[in-house]
DNA sequence: GTCTATAGGTGGATAGAC
DNA sequence: GTCTATCCACCTATAGAC
């Protein structure tokens, strides 16, 4: 709530390791390019995050509750499903219009090179997703505002799968506008 | 055509490097990693391959030459559009059940740390699987074979979205039945 | 909390013998 | 075509002064 002017260094830090990792994925970058970007020696980050293991977990997870915040606050509008889902995929566009993919997305890409703790996270944000998804279609599907063939949770599990897709070939190969016209397919299923 | 019981040296290089950068990502890897699984030394696969820029273009356009041939493949089966369809995404589940991403969904990840000639790669097999697709999509639809809305082009970059997403996705959190779950949805909203 | 300095290892890449 | 040996830049991480 309280506007600071200017963030901490951990924050600082945590900021242009995301953005490094959602760009150039967890391998692609150093404490060198954070170092160089914030003036910052590199003695000085390890200060704050101790190893690149901890630096990603923490990123991770402040991701996650950022995230979560958002669904919260989509929540809490009170709006039928198809609006909720509309904001959902908002979301998404508005992290590829700063050229960036899914964090998570791009972590799930570097899964395998991972440290357990980052799987985690990973696998549990993608876990929460799911959940928050399921639970909007299956109240638009009662209240009728909402259609689809099967489980709720497979519903949910194709719609994570499309956006995260559609992200990940659209940062190199068509850009927003084919996003946007790859989300309007997915929903027009669901809602028309 | 001919069997031979053991590639040559380029080919096996090849190999393990195209495994790798479907597993770990171009960033994941190192010429040492290659070394130490086919026994040879390091300066032997700069000889084959003097950069890692050219391993990884190499890597790419024999995957795309391989590729358009499977597809080819499916052309010449004669099949219906539905069962092209259908082997189109055995392709990506026979791929995810060796625990691998796609190739250039990886690649995609790791776009913005690639050097030019990988990304023109990476963008090439995109074009070339969404003409496919497109006209897989075009012909089903004249015979009445699929129903879908909107312009085959669009539907097929659904397609590859989807399809992408779901094997990022399902490498890390459900795996191969959470693909098949996902394709199952994708393909009954073209045929049913 | 930030710095300088450095350790110890690995990255991609090359030279030259065989 | 494969090897040994080596270069140098960069990597993550630590020690210790300020």
């Amino acid at each position: 709530m309280a506007p600071h002017l200017k963030a901490n260094t951990a924050d600082r830090i945590l900021d242009v390791a995301e953005r490094l990792v959602q760009t150039k994925g967890f391998n692609g970058f150093s404490y060198a390019d954070i170092s160089a970007e914030l003036g910052v020696q590199k003695a000085s980050l390890h200060h704050h995050f101790q190893t690149k293991a901890i630096l990603g977990t923490t990123v991770i997870s402040r991701h996650r509750t950022r995230f979560l915040g958002a669904l919260a606050e989509i929540d809490a509008a009170g709006s039928d499903a198809p609006t909720k889902l509309n904001a959902y995929t908002k979301l998404y566009a508005d992290v590829l219009r700063k050229r960036r993919m899914c964090l998570c997305g791009m972590l799930a890409a570097d899964f395998e090179t991972l440290p357990k703790p980052m799987r985690d996270g990973v696998v549990e944000f993608f876990a929460a997703n799911e959940v928050w998804l399921a639970g909007v279609l299956e109240s638009g599907r009662k209240k009728k505002t909402l259609r689809f063939a099967g489980t709720a949770a497979a519903t949910a599990a194709f719609l994570l799968s499309s956006l995260e897709g559609a992200m990940l070939v659209a940062r190199s190969f068509g850009g927003v506008a084919k996003f946007e016209s790859v989300v309007r397919k997915v929903l027009t299923e669901l809602m028309d």
